[in-house]
DNA sequence: GGGAAACATTGATCCATGTCAAATATAAAT
DNA sequence: ATTTATATTTGACATGGATCAATGTTTCCC
């Protein structure tokens, strides 16, 4: 599991145990789709690279992008207790998962205390990453320290992986971003060009780069 | 356990085997500290009645509220693998939690394989409200929809401990709302307002009554 | 019960973001 | 390479929420 889901640092204690009988890894390009909204829910994923985002149908028109994963993430685990998956996952960029049977985690769990202390300390993890991904948008409104916010978040929860803390490639479009942080796509686009101009940021296609972190830091607490 | 911590029904399980050892009910009443930002973590808390605040003091003038927690839910476990608190606790009105040691409930798990899994599946639903927490403000930024997502969110989330699916006893102050939501105290006040004239919500004192919960719910969606 | 303090509402004005429209840049297709 | 489609940026104006100021209401303390 070390070699697959390397970022997945927690459960590194669970190899020899658990091995290739408790995950699959899953290649996923572009745009595919992991799991679908309302599908019965089996497998808990572990990003290992790339991007992914979920989403919600919208009634009517387009979807509603309702969080992001990056490596080292879950991705269906606050559904555990659930039948079926209650939205839909999608690849942005090649991906990689390691697919996690529900089921057998749990029966191999009953068997090898430790890989349940592993599975704990994994999802306490993931409450203080999504706790820190809440408190990143929760009370702001103002454009700037939005993006500010989703930039620093974005390249702190990338950074475990990846290893550069100041820079992310994002192959999300300006609309999904905007979507994300409920902002229309021409003030997000003016943002991102104050931000360049103001030397904040530097942006070269998909590539963002943060060079004024202090500053961005000082946006997004207000 | 079961007689303290009532709404923490995953736990309910472990009460012959835990029992007293793990848990302690504590009292706390309006606006006492529960613990502070960056001191020591130790205990993971269950909230029995009440609700509770999560902030953290803004560098300068007041203090933001980054998070709500009800009956049922968890406070620290988010932190479980760090080593302090990363913000305050306190108490809004009179409430009550189950106070659980971490070291001793490690402990206790390693000998007792059902309390890992009821803690697992506790820190799954736990995942699951914060998600559907942040889902409740995540890309919305007109006041009327925050508004309506907040009341629907927490009463959403009261439901469970008290039984009323329609209304809620609210001791946050306007002001708290409306930090926590990213508004002004007076745009807060003038949507209330709205929706109590056009019938949506009704207002006594701090006790809210949804009334019209489906045009709520559509105007929360956008 | 009276007075002070804290909290909440309402009105008037200003500014940031939404909206609509057009231009430019980038990617995809032939 | 050229065309076509798609994505992004920029401009002009309208609007919702912020801000400032005033008034009304509740809570608390003596």
């Amino acid at each position: 599991m070390n070699s697959v889901c390397q970022p997945v640092t927690a459960l590194n204690q669970s190899i020899d145990l658990a091995d290739s009988y408790l995950h699959r890894r899953i290649v996923a390009k572009n745009s595919e789709v992991l799991f679908q909204q309302s599908t019965p829910l089996t497998d808990m994923y572990a990003v290992s690279s790339g991007i992914f985002k979920l989403c919600q149908q919208n009634d009517g028109d387009d979807e509603n992008i309702i969080g992001l994963r990056f490596p080292g993430e879950l991705i269906g685990e606050d559904a555990l207790y659930l039948k079926t998956y209650n939205y839909t996952a999608v690849a942005i960029g090649d991906s990689s998962v390691c697919k996690v049977s529900i089921e057998q985690m749990s029966a191999c769990g009953k068997l090898v205390p430790v890989i349940q202390q592993n599975f704990i300390e994994l999802l306490s993890r993931q409450s203080h990453v999504r706790q820190r991904n809440f408190q990143a948008y929760i009370g702001k409104k103002s454009a700037d320290s939005l993006l500010a916010a989703f930039l620093l978040n974005i390249i702190e929860r990338n950074a475990s992986y990846t290893g550069s803390d100041d820079s992310i490639h994002l192959p999300l479009s300006r609309n999904e971003v905007a979507n994300f942080l409920g902002l229309r796509r021409e003030t997000l686009s003016r943002v991102f060009s104050k931000f360049q101009k103001e030397q904040l940021i530097q942006v070269d296609g998909k590539k963002i780069q943060l060079i004024e972190i202090d500053k961005l830091t000082k946006l997004a607490d207000f």
